[in-house]
DNA sequence: CGGGCAATTGAAATACATCAAGGCGTGTGG
DNA sequence: CCACACGCCTTGATGTATTTCAATTGCCCG
């Protein structure tokens, strides 16, 4: 779920060099390419924000104000009202804990990171591949909620918001209100696309889908390069994510691959056939 | 997903001949238990609410002020402004075809229905069996969506609402919007489980859940008789629910049976042994 | 009475899991 | 710097849960 608007706005106003410091590793996340027009495009907001916030990838990809339309103005000023802190975590720890019952809202800044569910038995579902601009888990925003884990795949800054403050300014502003409940069909829409795939479609019409959609996702946020994207996953992510076994993951990326639809490489991964990818990918 | 509030207290201010007339079906939903000592304990709205409005199951099992203790007179009382019409749809009947981009929000008043997304070839995966007081979509609650199903089971009646009225009502009202939320936090957690169970549960615990959920979901609403409720559904809905085959649906259920955990006969399900298909339902 | 939907049951097929072994890269401690 | 352990990926053999196919029955409804 992106909630880049409220990680964002929360930059604006700030100091630059705080900034730099909190999170030395922001700007590498993605290679700059700063889209001069596209920031035009961007009523008010362009004004206002610092270079480093464009670099910010909580801005560069928010819609906020972006080319969705929003009027977004108000809202972002009066975002930039919430406080948060910073934080790390190194690849392969925890971000949030399943018993944990926060009064925060944690949103991703960098890197990659799960959200799941684990049964007692060990048995895991993985229920997004949270990227930068993501909220940790969505419905968190408005209730402290407990079962769900976050992990950080690669190593990953995050910030926390806090609830109740967040919850205040959306009660004075209704166009917030809208884009979040924007957000929320969207979210619902995903989560009802993973249940269908997930009950009704074949282990390799999964992997596909899951591929084409984390390809969608960081391509909305500039952070493909051409069919080629980061690909940090380790198989077993994959498998969580798609309700299958790391082996069979293993042998379904072999048989893609050898099948020239895409090849993996040096923790990369390129799409070299799309259509035949969308083919399997199957009946939207 | 529980908007009962939305449909009952529209309700509220009507004349209750017209509502009779409108939907005479509804008092036949549930035997008429009234629970006189329950409904002394919500505040404000029994003392404003007709005798027909305690009938109505949008009432009866709303937590519209009831026992969470939200404080809900206010809203209450707003949202007997939002305007409806009263529709009926036979059993195995379309409520709402998969290409609708409706402006409306169809909460269902009385039978059993299914929410559901379908793919070219025929595969479905169920995400809801709607019960009276679900809306229809919860998503549509604030965009127009397509790409959903919803059939009736039984006989339905349901009623739609104008979405743009409610969002207006919405946006002058924060007490409603909190109520919202929290259902907003719920559907997620319903949708989570459900990936879960799609993605790493075997047939029969996915299926001895399916019957824990309907059976709680029907006793939080006072329609389950002891261990006992109607069970309209076919093995087709069970299968479609589960991610599974009707056929071994049949099978999984003939073996619940034999192992003296359920009893099915004439449409109605029991729960004979409840801490055993727990246990089979297994981890939390 | 006929026809279509629903449920049951058994036999065969298959998609995926499980088990097991080997290789490769990477970090780590001696 | 080497040895070693460990996580990760691959591949093949085997096992099994679930699907598919097919035949039978009952039931409801026209």
């Amino acid at each position: 779920m992106d909630l880049a608007i409220v990680a964002h706005a929360a930059e604006a106003g700030r100091n630059a060099e705080a900034l730099q410091a909190l999170h030395p590793s922001f700007p590498t996340e993605a290679p700059p390419r700063f889209d001069v027009e596209r920031l035009a495009r961007i009523p008010d907001v362009s004004r206002e924000t610092r270079a480093d916030c464009v670099a910010c990838p909580l801005f560069r990809f928010s819609r906020c104000g972006g080319e969705d339309g929003q009027s977004a103005s108000s809202t972002y000023l009066d975002m930039s009202r919430l406080s948060y802190t910073t934080h790390t975590a190194a690849a392969r720890r925890a971000i949030r804990h399943p018993k944990e019952w926060s009064d925060y809202v944690m949103v991703i800044c960098s890197g990659r990171a799960v959200s799941s569910i684990t049964l007692p038995d060990g048995r895991r579902q993985v229920l997004s591949i949270l990227l930068p601009g993501d909220v940790v888990c969505a419905s968190s925003l408005f209730e402290p909620i407990s079962g769900y884990a976050a992990d950080a795949i690669t190593d990953v800054t995050y910030r926390r918001f806090n609830r109740s403050e967040f919850k205040a300014l959306l009660s004075k502003n209704y166009g917030l209100f809208e884009r979040l409940a924007k957000m929320w069909a969207e979210e619902s829409e995903r989560a009802d696309q993973l249940a269908l795939d997930l009950g009704r479609r074949r282990a390799d019409e999964r992997v596909a889908r899951f591929i084409l959609n984390l390809a969608e996702r960081l391509a909305r946020r500039g952070m493909a390069y051409g069919q080629t994207m980061d690909f940090p996953l380790r198989q077993r992510h994959i498998a969580d994510a798609t309700g299958l076994t790391a082996v069979h993951v293993s042998k379904v990326l072999g048989e893609f691959q050898r099948l020239g639809m895409i090849k993996i490489h040096d923790r990369s991964l390129t799409i070299v056939d799309e259509s035949e990818l969308r083919r399997v990918g199957a009946p939207h």
